[in-house]
DNA sequence: AATATAAACTATAACGTGATGGTTGGAGGG
DNA sequence: CCCTCCAACCATCACGTTATAGTTTATATT
């Protein structure tokens, strides 16, 4: 045993961590998509956990037994789990990624638009929403 | 007959669309969900569908049992319906909220970061992206 | 040992299902 | 006529299920 950890299997795939846990493949899937499990992806898109998980799905069915759902279930995981800032670092940089897009999308689709229309599109956007927006590029420039 | 229409029944409620159609209330909801139809929802959440939709799920049907998945569905339809701008003009505002609920969350997180962090998040948000975000404040100001 | 092939595993799509909780319209009682 | 109460709807959650298609691995064959 030269620096190797005796438990603490990693890369565990989908049916590993079933019969782990005891619960399906498909909750599993589920939570995944949820956020609520992360999971690296392998080249051919598999799924691979840590041993991480599997407390993590403990704690997942503990909270349901007390009448949590898996939203607020998720809240109160990412929260608690807070000394470590390279997760959540990793999410903002994946939020930040999809909002490129969305933004791309609805520009395009903005830019396809009569000046009429775009004069409506204006004033259904919330004055909030502007300062929103204001406050983001502040963040990142 | 004062001005009214004699089909056209407006307001259909999914379980009407569900007779109409033959395909089952889950069904009709999963579509909605993925945007394929389009409902306007009561004070109490109800969906309300037009008798357009009847036709569109037939549509869908059709290229359902010609081997295409419901995205590809969904964009083909959207491409077609390019005569009505006010669909497009809806779409878009909808867009418009769930960024800018994107865009909330987003800067709540920025917001529980260390200023260290905040500056690795900078220095991985592309410029591009800085430069879209700033179009996209000058087309809704 | 290299290869072909079957068996087991995986991801995703497109709904189905059961439970839970809110909504509405109408029948009956005051 | 107003209020109440119930049956029929509706939305959403949290998976279950089936089908399809790609992947990995164990096994058999050359």
């Amino acid at each position: 045993m030269v620096g190797g950890k005796i438990i603490g299997n990693e890369k565990l795939k989908i049916g590993d961590l079933a019969k782990m846990t005891g619960i399906t493949k498909r909750t599993i899937d589920y939570y995944t998509n949820l956020g609520l499990l992360k999971a690296e992806r392998s080249t051919s898109n598999y799924r691979f956990y840590t041993s991480e998980a599997i407390e993590r799905i403990h704690e997942i069915e503990a909270m349901k037994a007390q009448g949590m759902c898996l939203q607020d279930i998720k809240k109160s995981l990412d929260v608690e789990h807070n000394g470590n800032p390279k997760e959540d670092l990793q999410e903002i940089c994946l939020h930040m990624q999809t909002l490129q897009s969305e933004v791309s999308t609805l520009i395009e689709s903005m830019n396809r638009q009569e000046q009429s229309t775009k004069e409506t599109i204006k004033n259904k956007v919330l004055p909030e929403s502007v300062t929103l927006i204001q406050s983001l590029l502040r963040l990142i420039t």
